[in-house]
DNA sequence: ACGCTCACTTAGTATTCCTTTG
DNA sequence: CAAAGGAATACTAAGTGAGCGT
């Protein structure tokens, strides 16, 4: 039985058996977008930049999409990714937008002075003075090995650019997305462009494809890898390493500090989650001449690799990136390089989000407060405002922002419609909506009679695909939010109920004992929270045989319990004892393994969890940081480290 | 007020590493 | 010593929200 199942009491069990990335869909869908074929801005080869100008359809009309009252972003510039360059650099906004403003500046600018570059943001604030850092690492150059696909039932062997890309999808054969017809026909969209003015033009039929010796290639040379001795690919890892050791640092303000990712994303299919419209697009190869370098005036500008040269250089001083890049899939999206985890802007950043989660303790009963009056008595903007604030208080949803219809149709409480909620009288609301990554959020709530009503109120009249919440967004809520406390807006919220959750479990239901038994409970306070939050993971391949066999050894080892009691024997009192133990010690195991197998601790005890509940909390108990933070974790969190036990969230 | 971009946090999954087991 | 199993890390997608321009 999962906790899931423990919640929600009707939620049938095998909806947890679901394999990943065949979660049940949200019950109401927003009407599928069309498939567009017209997208025409990637059939060139990877590496060659511009495409050949080309007018093009624009999607489907506005009344197309769902029936919803109110705004929602008209497609019409989801396709623009789509526009010749020429046309995109005659509008606003976006990637070209900051093409446009780079040339013109060298001018000077920082502290208060005159005339600012054109990077500088007005109301800014100044993150850094000196900043210096040796730029990103480029995935190696696609090496062609011959190997041909066979069309028609004859082999061909493609262009090294046609080839690469032929073994993007072919080695994603055994993956779910090989199955997905979205994913499939977006990468032979992009395949069909690439071969389209070559020699492999014939090329026409999808179905005529048969990419077996490709994936036969590949799965010869990770047969080839594992054989390479344990010794010698550490050796390479070494070279590696040492050779790639300088881009790991950055110069801030005279600090060496750690960079996260400085390597550039390789090119391949877009792995998109969920039912993502633009899953299997050929993601391009990322070249010196895409990348903009964010560094100190004064700085060394890295060198880019021979013969390129960067996009752009840049002295913004009130951003904390060093490197960035335009996504090629998802168009106005900014890839950045940031520093890493354990650097000292990041712990101030987390810290400074840890102390503001704590100061709504302080003002959640005054907001409490305000929201049950509005619901009682407000206009109906302010109780939608009031019953949103409600819900992300008691369930810590997300904000739930507005989507492109180039993306994934998921839900935050300001975008959750009709059909996603349940009324069960009387007053138990039942949510099943797909959230972040596409996220199933199936869970029942019992409910104040004044939001159960009110919820009634906003639905009543409205077919499944409309609104619940048609007055407000996440910038109203937040707005509202902010007059009540200075700050505070919807993800303070989850940050706050997360730890408030922790450190209220730790402090209760610690038991004396080993620290073993401490851990186990320090990871069911993490799964409460966990379960709070909606944190999931996908069941892996080898759970069901993995409980199989521990069922088999708890059977085993009851049997010969229960022979041994049998012999009724006075000497077989001792190993009854112990065997008695070790039998429930495996039943809690197995237990845990069960109602784990679909909840993350991880992405809670990273994110949302102050760790300096949990440090208190280890000096208290005499718990090693280390039985529950990895070492990445305690390197994180370094700034925790000096708490005192008696801290208290 | 609204739409949109930019920068940064949050998220699940893929891959690698390390330990245990047979 | 290899294979399995599980933990940890690497990767990159997908959110939030400030702030700008209109």
């Amino acid at each position: 039985m999962t906790e899931r199942t423990m919640i929600l009491a009707t939620m049938s069990d095998s909806d947890d058996d679901v394999p990943l990335g065949a979660r049940m869909p949200q019950a109401v869908k927003r009407p599928a977008p069309k498939a567009d074929s017209s997208d025409s801005d990637d059939d060139v080869p990877l590496g060659a930049r511009m495409p050949a100008a080309k007018p093009k359809p624009k999607k489907k009309p506005a009344s197309a999409s769902k029936p919803k009252p109110k705004k929602r972003k008209v497609d019409s510039d989801s396709d623009s990714d789509d526009e010749p360059i020429g046309s995109l650099m005659k509008k606003s906004g976006g990637a070209k937008a900051r093409v446009a403003k780079s040339p013109a500046a060298k001018k000077r600018k920082s502290g208060g002075g005159a005339s600012s570059p054109p990077w500088v943001k007005s109301g800014a604030k100044k993150m850094w003075t000196t900043l210096e850092h040796c730029g990103v690492v480029f995935p190696p150059a696609y090496e062609p090995n011959g190997v041909p696909l066979t069309y028609d039932g004859k082999d061909v062997v493609l262009l090294p650019h046609e080839e690469e890309v032929a073994n993007f999808f072919a080695v994603m054969k055994d993956t779910d997305y090989a199955q997905k017809d979205v994913f499939v026909n977006n990468f032979w969209d992009g395949f069909k462009k690439i071969l389209r003015n070559g020699p492999h033009a014939h090329i026409k039929e999808f179905s005529k494809c048969d990419f077996t010796k490709m994936y036969a290639w590949h799965l010869e040379e990770r047969e080839k890898k594992k054989a390479i001795p344990n010794d010698e690919k550490k050796r390479a890892k070494a070279a590696k390493e040492k050779e790639e050791e300088k881009y790991t640092w950055a110069t801030i303000d005279g600090r060496k500090e750690k960079v996260g990712n400085y390597r550039v994303e390789p090119p391949g299919l877009f792995r998109g989650r969920g039912e993502h419209p633009k899953m299997g697009r050929i993601k391009k190869r990322i070249m010196p001449e895409d990348i903009t370098i964010n560094c100190g005036k004064d700085a060394k500008v890295p060198e880019p690799p021979p013969g390129h040269k960067w996009k752009e250089v840049i002295h913004n001083d009130t951003v904390t990136w060093l490197c960035g890049w335009n996504d090629s899939v998802n168009t106005k999206d900014w890839k950045y390089v940031q520093f890493g985890a354990t650097s000292s802007i990041k712990a101030e950043s987390d810290i400074a989000k840890y102390e503001k989660a704590r100061k709504l303790k302080d003002s959640v009963e005054k907001i409490r407060r305000d929201y049950f009056a509005k619901m009682k008595k407000g206009d109906p903007l302010e109780q939608q405002l009031a019953v949103t604030t409600y819900l992300v208080d008691k369930l810590a949803l997300r904000a739930g922002g507005e989507k492109d219809e180039d993306l994934a149709d998921t839900v935050g409480v300001c975008t959750l419609r009709v059909g996603h909620v349940e009324f069960m009288p009387p007053s138990t609301l039942k949510f099943d909506f797909l959230g972040k990554d596409s996220i199933r959020y199936l869970q029942e709530h019992e409910v104040d009679p004044l939001v159960f009503a009110a919820m009634s109120k906003f639905c009543k009249g409205k077919k499944p695909e409309h609104d619940i919440f048609d007055k407000i967004d996440p910038t109203k809520v937040n707005k509202h939010l902010q007059s009540l406390m200075p700050g505070l807006t919807i993800k303070v919220f989850r940050t706050y109920n997360a730890s408030y959750v922790l450190n209220k479990l730790l402090r209760e239901e610690t038991p004396d004992g080993t620290v073993m038994q401490k851990k186990a409970a320090y990871d069911a306070a993490n799964k409460e929270v966990a379960v709070l939050c909606n944190h999931q993971k996908g069941v892996s391949k080898a759970h069901d045989a993995q409980m199989e066999k521990l069922e088999d050894k708890r059977k085993a080892m009851a049997k010969e319990l229960a022979s041994l009691r049998k012999e009724k024997l006075d000497k077989n009192k001792g190993k009854i004892a112990t065997l008695k133990e070790r039998l429930a010690k495996l039943e809690l195991n197995i237990k845990m393994k069960d109602e784990l197998k679909t909840v993350s601790l991880g992405t809670s005890k990273i994110n949302y969890l102050d760790p300096r509940i949990t440090i208190a909390w280890c000096k208290r108990q005499e718990v090693p940081p280390p039985t529950v933070f990895t070492r990445a974790l305690i390197e994180k969190f370094n700034w925790s480290m000096e708490v005192e036990p008696t801290f208290d969230f």
